[in-house]
Order: C-alpha cells, then structure tokens, then sequence
DNA sequence: TTCCAGGCTATGT
DNA sequence: ACATAGCATGGA
C-alpha cells in the first residue's frame, strides 16, 4: 500500500487494495456515517476522521494520522492476501467485487458491544442504537468519543431498550459488569483457545459473536463467523447444509491462516447481491 | 400478515 | 453433544 502521512492527513495512493464503501459497508463496523458517495466521517475510539476520495486518491483528514495508520491496517499487504484466499472461482468472483475492502483494528470494547448489538439484528438497526450508545462516551468537537467502561456501567436496561436493543439490553447490562472483572488489554496476550472460551461465557456472546471479536477485535485473522449470510456460501460451495460450527471449521480449514479476510469478501458479495 | 435481520439463552433429548 | 422455542424491533 502506497500512502503518505502529513500533520493532519493520511493520501492514500495506492487504491486497488483500499475502497472506503467497501471497507466500512462490510458489515465489520457500525461507527461511521456516510455524507455522500466517497464521503464517510469515521469513529473510533475517541478518535474522528474524515475519507474523502479526491480524483485517484483517498484523504483521510485527521488530527491523529497515526492512528489510522493502523486503524485502516495500511501496512498489510493485501494482494498477497487475496492471492492467498483464492482457492476457487466463487471466491475469486468475491474478491473482485470487494476489491478494496481491509480488516479494521478496532477498539476492542467497541468491537464487544457492537457484535453483541448484532445478534439476530439488521446492520441500520444495529448503527443507529450503537450511534446512541456512543452519546455516552464524553463529548468532542462534533462527535463523541466511544464511552468508557467505567461510563457504560451507568447505562440500565432500560436505557439500552430505549436505544433500541430490544432483549439485547440484559445482554449489553450484564456483559459490561462481566467486563469489570477482567484487564481488558491484557486478554490480548491471551492464546485464541483461552480467548474464546472467555468470550463465549460473556452473556451475549455465542459463537458466532465470538468469532467475530476475535476477528475484529483482536486480529485473529484464522477464524470464521458463520452468519444467515455465509450459511447461503457456504452452500454455494459445498452444495450442503451442515451446523453453523461445522460450517465453521471446515471454512478455517479451507482457507488456512487467513480465513478471515475470506469471511469478510464473502460475506460483502453474498449480502449485496442477494438483499436486492 | 408473515418473514427476516451478522444468534443467543434456556430447555429438552 | 445436538435440536428447537422464544425472544424485541422495524422494514420488506
């Protein structure tokens, strides 16, 4: 990836690998806004930035370069990463289509809560009540940043109805008190195996879910969410139904190390096609 | 009206 | 270990 980092923004120049439609309507992140097309303001954190495309190039305007940097993983290759995945011409027909999408490095609290939000839910519905949940969070310039722990201890159940969580709620309530016990950035050092069986006593949280924080949180890129989505490619592939862990496992086991990334093209080229 | 959305918990076998 | 009912809510 070919990119430049100045004092207040990032210009991306390089643009087969980087697309921001296709990064941030993904379905991996519920904490941005489009204002037009090629034109999205993005938060994370406490952190806000602005992608525009401008002619062959994207800006990322920011007053944290740095962070983006990471934020948007503008150091993995990922044409070697696609060459990696692409194990038949289903897949490869995804790839094309979602051409410039990248894994995020979220914030971890954000990833948990968000996947939680997500369960059994629709992606509008799950941006708006995160988009709430995040007034919560201490006040910016033109934005809020994503509450802190300590902040979301103040929020009841009632609260989280009222931003449209449905039975969500006493799911969000109770993890967050479940969160209070443990040093959040230290699971980090933890190995997938411990990280996993964490997760998954987490109230809220099954399998899929913890798939998904495992990848989107935490980057560990040999793991494969199985939603209503990929069911239909897996399917597509394998001309058969099976539970949604076996479907699981035989995803990691086909794609390898990064069936992650996989997960991501297949699930963007299932869901846009299918939906409409 | 019924079905569906990035499924999970609780309960039964 | 696997199968299924019930679950909030809004949009198609």
């Amino acid at each position: 990836m070919i990119y430049s980092v100045q004092q207040d923004k990032i210009i991306i120049k390089d643009t087969k690998d980087f697309n921001i439609s296709h990064i941030l309507e993904c379905g991996q992140v519920f904490t941005y806004k489009k204002n037009a097309e090629n034109d999205y303001d993005v938060y994370s954190l406490d952190e806000f930035a602005n992608v525009k495309k401008i002619g062959d190039e994207y800006i990322i305007y920011t007053k944290n370069p740095k962070y983006f940097v990471n934020y948007f993983d503008l150091d993995t290759d990922y044409s070697a990463i696609k060459k990696d995945i692409a194990k038949n011409d289903y897949i490869k027909k995804a790839i094309n289509y979602g051409s410039g999408i990248r894994i995020l490095r979220q914030n971890l609290l954000e990833v948990i809560i968000g996947f939680i939000v997500s369960a059994n839910n629709n992606i509008s519905r799950i941006t708006k009540t995160m988009q709430k949940i995040r007034e919560y969070g201490e006040k910016k310039d033109n934005y809020y940043a994503f509450p802190t722990l300590s902040r979301l201890n103040d929020i009841t159940i009632q609260d989280f109805k009222d931003m449209g969580a449905g039975y969500r709620a006493e799911y969000l309530y109770q993890t967050i008190r479940q969160l209070n016990d443990v040093d959040l950035p230290k699971t980090k050092q933890w190995d997938t195996q411990k990280l996993k069986k964490w997760l998954l006593s987490l109230y809220g949280v099954g399998p899929k879910v913890a798939d998904c924080i495992l990848l989107f949180g935490y980057g560990r890129c040999d793991c494969f969410p199985v939603d209503t989505w990929i069911e239909k490619v897996y399917i597509d592939i394998f001309k058969t139904k099976q539970s949604r862990l076996k479907m699981s496992s035989d995803l990691v086991q086909y794609f390898g190390k990064n069936a992650g990334y996989a997960q991501q093209y297949l699930f963007f080229y299932k869901r846009s096609f299918d939906k409409k």
